[in-house]
DNA sequence: GACAGATGAAGGA
DNA sequence: TCCTTCATCTGTC
């Protein structure tokens, strides 16, 4: 079970992010049109448990990362990630994520290769939609084969604009 | 234990 | 080509 989260809003010319930090690093990032609907769900109040200081110096490195990808460039350097309460598969899927560099995609089948298990391309997709670190891990960077947009949390209108920022050039 | 899902491949029209 | 169907694997209820 998570402990209280901090909540801390990232500012991009895409809008306003919200990100969620653990004592352990980043473990949620919602998308600017998704605060409403997270802040009627409950706010939650700071966990004074959390050094601030910490997750301040991973709040800078979140948003620059957050920034250099929205406009296409590679992030250089993430803060930790906090993926407790997920399952190894999933943390498999993600890690083979972040191994595609910017302004390059792999399809769900090439993700399940990577992970061991190339028959597990319906479960990836079950993973990426459970990704609660978009742009971060990127999932956007997987298409469904033959260069097809496939699905995304976030909505395929991001997914699109994501990979165009990237310069990724796709069919369909 | 059953069901659903951000897939992929194969077969038919 | 495009559409439909089925196989496959994992997560969730």
């Amino acid at each position: 079970m998570k402990t209280a989260l901090i909540e801390l809003p990232v500012a991009t010319a895409d809008g306003i992010f919200l990100a969620h930090y653990s004592e352990r690093g980043l473990a949620e990032l919602d998308w600017p049109e998704r605060k409403k609907r997270k802040a009627e769900s409950g706010n939650r109040k700071l966990n004074a448990d959390v050094p601030l200081a910490k997750i301040q110096n991973w709040h800078k490195l979140t948003a620059a990362a957050l920034k250099k990808i929205l406009t296409g460039c590679e992030a250089k350097k993430l803060p930790p990630l906090d993926w407790a309460g997920t399952t190894e598969f999933q943390k498999s899927v993600w890690r083979a994520l972040r191994k595609i560099s910017s302004g390059k995609t792999k399809s769900y089948g090439e993700i399940a290769v990577a992970i061991g298990n190339p028959k597990a391309v319906r479960a990836v997709g079950g993973a990426c939609g459970a990704n609660p670190i978009p742009v971060l891990v990127p999932c956007h960077r997987v298409l469904a084969a033959n260069k097809k947009m496939g699905g995304f949390s976030g909505g395929l209108d991001w997914k699109r604009r994501l990979l165009l920022r990237e310069g990724v050039g796709w069919h369909g």
